[in-house]
DNA sequence: TTGAAAGCGCTAACAG
DNA sequence: CTGTTAGCGCTTTCAA
């Protein structure tokens, strides 16, 4: 490396098979275990590789075979749903040589691709792409270049896995909730989408969807109101803002993510609202917070660590056949029902 | 790549060398901008690269020169502290060719070494490590083979520099204006710490420590109350529980860090008390959901965006100038008074 | 200013 | 079962 003295040069598979006395080819098929190595030989090589404290360089190995590096891209950080996913993946690699590396703040198609492209160009074995916005040929040809799950978009290409849970149901699961306590006037927060293509396939569009849709089917089309703003904190402040000033303001607020539905909490707080007293506030995704009790929202449990151990699972299945055929897994929501929601006065 | 047929090869930089009529070496020269290129050549070059598509393989890059790769350890994706601090860095790489890569969930010295080496054997040019529980020889080690930056641990080593708030002064802040507010009986909760080195280096040991510096010079030395928990949100739940039993329970709890803090506003909602009419709260990191209204709690802000911004700058210079004695920042903390805090009964 | 050639550490044919 | 050998894509002396 350019920057260390030469006295502190790496130990390479050479110095290992020096000291084991084998060849290199041995030491790399020991390491690998690869086929055709007799036990003498394996002691022989674990021993010089302990007593060298020699490990295989990922930059070497990328030029020929797997560098044993798999990539996630997430959109934010801040976001702590996220972090559920996470853990179910990390959970499966435990045990495992792989080795996890995230990257985040992708909010844009530019960033996305240069985020993308940084991964295939160091060589990972596999990408995990959360929420991607993405033009569908990228992620295709993403797809065919790497093995890719892509996680929280509804697409029906054929060059990646796909995880999702069922967005369309688990926003007609909260209309029928609120409904069901007699609300009429239910809004909804959605984040914005004009592209076409994301508007058929991301998860926000969805819920929308399943919230027209479910509107509809309980009678409520006419109360069908939704404002278009951004999955974020701020994004649900200025979303209630907004609903606070109609002329008939809505009874039950559905905000289609937790993180919204605490910037709705924070407008709610300001105006002197109480909930659900005065109004009720949903969320979707059931991350920690919100079962915080000073909190206690209620909300659509997706099951980020399950989606996060689905994904995993498809991915290493992938590596191994990269051939096998697309699978497209949707899981199931379930409601959560805690205090934020009520009947309306 | 294993995985994908011979049809699809990547561009290489052969190829840009035969499209542009030139060498290899020619081709490398223009694209690390080194010394000796004719004008004529560099656009004859950009040309070639710009049509193909060309995308230099960091694996290949990594063998010689650098990998334009960056890598950050992060303790845990769930507290959103850690996103302020990796806004600072992000801000700073806009526009650079360095691409960040991060990991999460080391909660142990074995974790840790997992996570360092594998960054190590990945050929990253550059380390920022978040508040390392390492021994000081392994940091010492990881610094020595690759620049390193290490936040939130103030240690005294030469091979890394170091960012750190004044944890120390920062919690004396705080104990100044809960002691202000007329408060005698402060407790504090704090990050578990046995290894004798971490309890001098770790930013959760000098929090404890400022707090009892605090409590002596404000003649409270009397109602030093430290339970020690877990810098997570559970931590400072089970940590209020216990401080709730006391005899005589505490009339305000600084929690070493705002995720504790909402432990603590959790227990205390199930104990049906009233913050801060019943008990004062107050945390320390300024996280975002601190500002949010429902909690407003009132914090130490350490600015960790800052944090952040002047860890790059420092591993981006040490990058360049990997001889320069090693620099030691410590950023002076700011108290937010927010409405978590009042006077005592 | 330019290019030929060696080699970074590893894997994979192919002989032995 | 084992070792020799030829690269992977790039950077870097060193001549021209």
């Amino acid at each position: 490396m350019h920057h260390q003295p030469a006295t502190v040069r790496r130990v390479t598979i050479v110095d290992v098979a020096r000291h084991a006395g084998v060849s290199t080819t041995a030491v790399s098929k020991v390491l690998r275990n690869a086929y055709g190595t007799s036990s003498q030989m394996r002691s022989r090589v674990n021993a010089a590789v302990d007593e060298l404290g020699y490990r295989p360089s990922a930059a070497a190995r990328a030029l020929r075979g797997r560098t044993w590096t798999l990539g996630v891209m997430l959109p934010d950080v801040r976001n702590p749903f996220f972090a559920d996913i996470l853990d179910g993946v990390a959970e499966h690699l435990d045990g495992t040589e792989y080795q996890l590396f995230m990257t985040s703040g992708c909010d844009d198609v530019t960033s996305e691709a240069r985020v993308t492209e940084a991964m295939i160009d160091r060589s990972m074995d596999g990408l995990i792409l959360i929420a991607p916005v993405s033009r569908p040929a990228h992620l295709e040809r993403v797809g065919r270049t790497v093995p890719t799950v892509v996680i929280g978009r509804h697409s029906r290409s054929t060059g990646f896995d796909t995880v999702n849970d069922d967005d369309f149901a688990g926003a007609g699961l909260m209309v029928a909730h609120l409904a069901g306590l007699g609300h009429r006037r239910i809004a909804h927060i959605e984040h914005r989408e004009t592209d076409p293509v994301r508007l058929a396939e991301m998860p926000n569009a969805l819920r929308a969807d399943g919230y027209r849709h479910a509107m509809l089917s309980h009678g409520l089309g006419e109360h069908i109101d939704i404002v278009s703003t951004g999955y974020t904190r701020d994004g649900g402040y200025h979303g209630a803002r907004i609903l606070l000033d109609r002329p008939v303001p809505p009874t039950a607020i559905f905000a289609g993510a937790d993180v919204v539905a605490l910037g709705v909490l924070d407008a709610l707080t300001e105006a002197g609202l109480s909930v659900p007293g005065d109004i009720s506030v949903s969320g979707y995704d059931d991350i920690t917070l919100a079962g915080f009790r000073p909190i206690s929202l209620t909300t659509v449990d997706q099951g980020g660590h399950r989606i996060g151990t689905t994904a995993i699972r498809l991915l290493l299945d992938r590596i191994t056949d990269p051939g096998r055929p697309a699978a497209r897994v949707k899981l199931a929501p379930t409601p959560v029902v805690r205090a934020t929601t009520g009947p309306p006065r």
